[in-house]
DNA sequence: TATGAATGAGGCTTCATTCAT
DNA sequence: AATGAATGAAGCCTCATTCAT
C-alpha cells in the first residue's frame, strides 16, 4: 500500500504551503510586511529562499494568502455558534466574547487584526476583502443580536450600528495590544485579558439589559 | 533689528523641522514605517532629500522626533483640565473624551496610535517612551477619576486598572479606524464616530452609576 | 533476442539524445542562449528538468552538444555533392545554392547561423569550432570551385577568397533574416527567399561569367 | 557668466546619458542582452550601479534607448547623400556602400545590426521599430535608385525587391562577421572588408550594368 | 532511469545616505 | 543652508544544478 504512506518528501511538499503561511503570519505581525524579508520567511519555515517561490509567486502573493487563510473559518464558526444558541443574548454575547477570544486573541491568527490596521491603505484591495468577509460579517451577527434582545424585551432600544463598535472594541484593543506594545516586554504589569473582558461585559450589560441585576 | 523682524528666509528654516516633522506624520501613518522613503517625506515637506538631513542625521531618528513630537502636549493638556475641572465625574468624562477626540481623533497627530501599535516591536525603546509618555499617564489620569468618583459615591466600585481600558478601547478603536480601513474609500458607509462615542459613554455611564438615570 | 527487438522505452531512452538537441536548438534559436532556460529544453522535449542532466551535465554542454551535432553532416554532403559533379561550374553553383537552401535555409538547423552569429563572441573554442568546420570547408569549396571555373575559362578571374564571400552573402542573410524578422509577424510582406536566390545567381553568373548571355 | 560655463558636475550629468549608451551598446553587441549585466554596463560608463538607474528605469528601457539612439542618423544621413547626388547610379552605389561603411561597418554603431537580429524574437516592438527606422527606408532608398538606373537605361531591368537583398547582403554580411567572428581571435586571416565590397560591386555591376565595361 | 522538490549563487532594482557644488 | 547626483548595501526574485525518492 505505497499509495497509502507517502514518502516523507511528499508529506513535507503538502504541508509546505501551510509552514511557509504560518512563519509569514508570525514574522508579518511582529516587523510588518515592508520590514519583513522574504528569505526570513523562508528561514522561519525552514527552508530556503528559493522554495518559498516554488509555493508563492511573489512576497506580495505570500501575504495576501496568509492573510485569506487566517481569515476564514473563524466568522463562519462564530456565526454558527450563535445560530445554535439557545438562552438570552446576554449570554450569547458572553460566549461569544470568550470564543472569539480563545481563538483570536490566545492564537497567532490574532495579529491578522493588527497587520491589517498596519497595511489597510498599503493594499486597498486586500482591506475590502477583510472588510466583507470578517468586519461586516462580525457587525452583522452582534447587529442581529442585539436586536434580538431588544425586540424580546431583554435589552433597552439602543442604536445598534453604534452599539456593536463598543461592543467589539475592547476585544479589538486587546488582541492589538497584545501583538504591540504587549509583545514588548516593557517595565510594568502586563495586560490581564480575561479580567478586562469580564468587566467590559459587566459594565455593558449593566448599560444593555432593560433590568440590570 | 535683524532679530525682531527676520526675513522670509529665516521664517522658512526655523519653520523647517516642525514641516519636515507634519510630512513625516502624514505619511508614516499612511505607508507605515519601512514603506515610506525618505525622499517622500522630503517632497512633501517641499524640500529636497539633502536638506532632510541637515535637520534630522536619519530617517530613525525623523521617525522617533516625530512620535515625540506629536505626543508630549496632548496628554499635559488633558491632565491640566482634569484638573482644573469642577463638577461631577460623569461630566467630565464626557468633557475628556470630548477634548481627546477633537485633539486626537481629527487632528493629523492621531495617527500616531496606529503607527505605534505597527511599529512598536521594530522600535522598542519608541515603545517604552510612548508607554510612560502617553499610555500610562492617560490610564492613571483615568484611573484616578473613577476613584474619585467611586470614593464620592458617584460610581459604583469597579475595577479601575481594567475599567479603564473598558473605557479608552471605543476611541483608540474608532482612531486607529480612521487611519486605516477609513482612509480606503471602501464600500459602505463611513463611520461616524461622534455617534459611537455618544452611544458609548450612554452605555458606559449605565454601568458605572451608582444610580442610573 | 531483445536486442532485435527493442522495448519502447528502450527506443524512447535512445531518442532522448536527439530529442533534447533538437528542442535545445529551436530554444536557443528562439530566444538566445541566455534568455533560454533548461527546463524548458527539457519540457519541449517531453521529459523532466533532471532528466536533462542525466545526458548533458550542464547548459553550456547541452549547447555545444547541439551545434555540434547540427552542423557535422551538412558539409560534408556539400564536399560530396561538388566531388560528383559533372558539368560546369555554373551549373554546380546553382546545385550547390540549392541544395545549401534546401538543407540549411529551411530546416531547424538554419537556425544555428543566427546563433553562432550572436553567440561567438561568448564561446570562442565553439566559434573556432564553428570556423574550423563549416566556415573554412564551405569557402575551400567554393573558392575552389571559382578557381577551377577560372582555369577552364569559364569565369573571368576574380579575387577567390573575396568572390567566395559575396557569393555566401545573400544565402546567410536570408537565413538570418529568417529566424530573426521573419520570424517576428512584422507588418509587411515577407522575404520571398527563392526569388531573391535566383535574382542573385542571374546577377553573380553574369559578373563572373567570362561570356555572360 | 556662471551660466555660460556649467561646472564640472553638471557637464557630467548632461554627459552621462550618451555615456551610458555608448557603455550599453558595446557590451550588449559583445555579450548580447541577457548575458550583459547592468552593474556592467554602469562600470564600463565609470558609474556604480545605482547611477544607471537615474538614467534608465530597466535594463529593457536602457536596451530600447540604445537601440533608438544608435539608428535615427544613419538612414537619413544616406538619403541625404543620395538626394543631392550627381552623376551614375553606379557611382551613387559605390558612394553609398563605402559611406554607409564608414559609418555602419566602421563605427560602434554597427553591432546594432548583430544584436538586433540576435534579440528581434525577444523584443517584437523593437524589431518592428527596426524594420520601420531602418530596413524598410534603406530597401526604399535601394531600390528606387535601381529604378532610376534601370529607367534610364543604365542598368538592365530587374526584379527590383530582389536585387536589393542582393545589393545589401554581402554588407551586412562583413558587419556581423565582424561583431562575431571577427572579435573571436580565431586562426586564420581577418576579412578585408574594403577588398570584399570591391569584389561586389565589381561582380554586381557587371549584372546590372546594360553595357558592361 | 526519471522525477521534481529543494537549493543558493547571482542578477535586477531600490533607497537611505553622502557629498561636491 | 540647500541641492540633487552619486553611491552601494540590501532586498526581491530567477534559474542552473543537485539529490532523495
Amino acid at each position: 500500500m505505497a499509495s497509502s504512506t507517502p514518502s516523507p518528501r511528499q508529506r513535507r511538499k503538502e504541508a509546505r504551503p501551510q509552514e511557509l503561511l504560518d512563519a509569514a503570519l508570525s514574522l508579518f505581525v511582529e516587523k510588518g510586511y515592508a520590514a519583513t524579508r522574504s528569505e526570513e520567511v523562508a528561514a522561519r519555515a525552514g527552508v530556503s529562499k528559493g522554495t518559498l517561490y516554488l509555493y508563492y509567486p511573489s512576497k506580495e502573493e505570500l501575504f495576501k494568502a496568509m492573510v485569506r487563510a487566517s481569515l476564514v473559518s473563524p466568522i463562519t464558526e462564530s456565526v454558527a455558534l450563535a445560530a445554535q444558541h439557545r438562552g438570552s443574548m446576554a449570554s450569547l454575547l458572553r460566549t461569544l466574547m470568550a470564543d472569539w477570544w480563545a481563538r483570536m486573541g490566545m492564537s497567532p491568527a490574532g495579529g491578522i487584526t493588527k497587520i491589517m490596521m498596519a497595511e489597510a491603505r498599503n493594499f486597498p484591495e486586500l482591506a475590502q476583502f477583510y472588510v466583507d468577509e470578517v468586519i461586516r460579517p462580525t457587525q452583522e451577527l452582534l447587529a442581529g443580536l442585539l436586536a434580538k434582545g431588544v425586540a424580546s424585551g431583554e435589552f433597552r432600544p439602543v442604536p445598534l450600528e453604534h452599539a456593536v463598535h463598543v461592543l467589539i472594541a475592547p476585544m479589538l484593543h486587546l488582541v492589538l495590544h497584545k501583538h504591540s506594545f504587549g509583545a514588548c516586554a516593557l517595565h510594568g504589569p502586563p495586560l490581564d485579558a480575561k479580567a478586562v473582558l469580564d468587566v467590559q461585559l459587566d459594565l455593558m450589560l449593566r448599560g444593555l439589559l432593560a433590568s440590570p441585576p
